[in-house]
DNA sequence: TGGCAGTGTTAGATTTTCTTCACACCCCGC
DNA sequence: GCGGGGTGTGAAGAAAATCTAACACTGCCA
């Protein structure tokens, strides 16, 4: 079963270096560039070579972009666990400038997940990219909402939702931490959206004038962001006098975290 | 001078027959399969005569991004325009909601403008289309800040800057309301980034698991987002004492506005 | 009215891509 | 040690792209 012999990792290593060129590839000429010739020249093979590990261009695609959802999430994840007791910055903060500091150091990469989708590639609907994905916002999740409950998270101040929405936004799966009230996957996804526009932005360019100010910027929005949310989730709640308040109950102690791998 | 003969005509409607099937053929097979070759089958000619029009591919790519920009600034324009006396939304959300369903009804010309850029095509620096980028951002600015004044802004509550960035935002040269205090800058970037991210993710299908509710949700965060930036402007200047207050001072009188077009 | 510029066609040179087929080499397991 | 499958090369088919060159028709303007 297991014939890892010699030629099995062989192979593993043939498969991990034209995954490498590829990505450098990529890294030098842009996604829309990647061809399975280009890479075959870059590793001094012949193209048919590479027919023997793909079974054609799309599949290699497939691969980089998976490769790519997991590196980008795994960046999020090493940027909150090393800076886990430097209170200085909230851990939501550290997460989005992760996120942020990923796309800025490979924006081909970035470029190829959430740029204009390729030419006649589809991504496979339900892969493991989706996976990737959801880990990545269980820590969003997780940064954002830590440390309130359930009811307070329902209670969360926003504009009254339609019944559809609210039944849509229920019965979606849930993945981080448990249930997750309907108010609450607004907000996340419209903290998504946040994080994710300005880097984005950044990215691909269109902010270029701010120049090397963008991180400040970046982080003074992603500050204000987290206190806007915060401050639209009730403190108490029996008492629906909530007085305002600056700073929302932050919890202190480092509790277990749920299990964010695979 | 104006030779507007028959002749000079003709090559107009030719040149905008031209535009019209690229924009066609853009919008059925995405920007990356744009090829002159293909607008030239689209018209039933041939590729040769197009080069009599658009010396290559890339003047070619320069018109339609240009007209795509125009295109969206206007859109965004005729928003605000239209709902003018509609009180029950608030003109930023008008505008935004306008972005956005541009972006949603021309996918392939949103991913043209702000999605990975074309291969082997640089745009022109300088060009037209960072005047419409211009034109935009002033009616975002316009409606974001209207009915404060330049003191106001400059006290917003946001993270302390450092002087570099002050330095920076205060230097860039202004095309809205005339000066934007540095605070305010920051504050319509990341506004901006807010608004694009959500309709970046929402475009490119990153959403999709939200269905017809993205509308909802897209509404209610520029809510917020409104209501937020409102919240960090002080309504008084001199009594630092601002009790929280929901409803800004919003300007009921239709003032007159500085002139938007070129 | 005569020539020139604009507009289009046909031909062709050149490049690049994906993919399949047939053949050679060599490691590995039996 | 022997055979088969993994791994590579060479050749070739089929399609598409950009762009130049040479040539014909036609309206414009002097």
């Amino acid at each position: 079963m297991a014939q890892s012999s010699l030629r099995r990792r062989r192979r593993a290593a043939a498969t991990q270096e034209i995954l490498d060129a590829a990505e450098h590839h990529i890294s030098e000429h842009g996604p829309a560039a990647l061809s399975l010739r280009a890479v075959a020249r870059g590793l001094g093979m012949t193209v048919q070579a590479l027919y023997h590990y793909f079974p054609n261009r799309d599949a290699l695609v497939t691969a980089l972009v998976t490769k790519a959802y997991d590196d980008l999430a795994d960046a999020v994840q090493a940027a909150v666990d090393t800076a886990a007791d430097d209170s200085a910055l909230p851990r939501l903060v550290v997460a989005a400038e992760g996120y942020r500091r990923w796309a800025i150091a490979h924006p081909e990469r970035f470029q190829l997940l959430y740029g204009t989708p390729l030419r006649d590639y589809a991504a496979p609907a339900e892969g493991p990219t989706t996976q990737a994905t959801r880990r990545m916002s269980s820590i969003f999740e997780r940064e954002l909402f830590d440390g309130f409950t359930a009811e307070q998270l329902a209670a969360a101040d926003t504009p009254v939702f339609s019944s559809p929405l609210r039944a849509h936004l229920e019965q979606l799966p849930h993945y981080g931490l448990g249930y997750l009230p309907p108010p609450a996957t607004a907000l996340l996804m419209s903290a998504w959206g946040h994080l994710h526009g300005l880097v984005v932005l950044e990215v691909f360019g269109h902010t270029s004038f701010l120049g090397d100010r963008q991180a400040e910027i970046f982080r003074m929005a992603m500050r204000n962001l987290l206190e806007d949310i915060h401050r639209r989730i009730p403190v108490h709640l029996s008492p629906p006098h909530a007085a305002d308040q600056t700073e929302p109950p932050r919890t202190a102690a480092p509790e277990p975290r749920p299990r964010t791998g695979p």
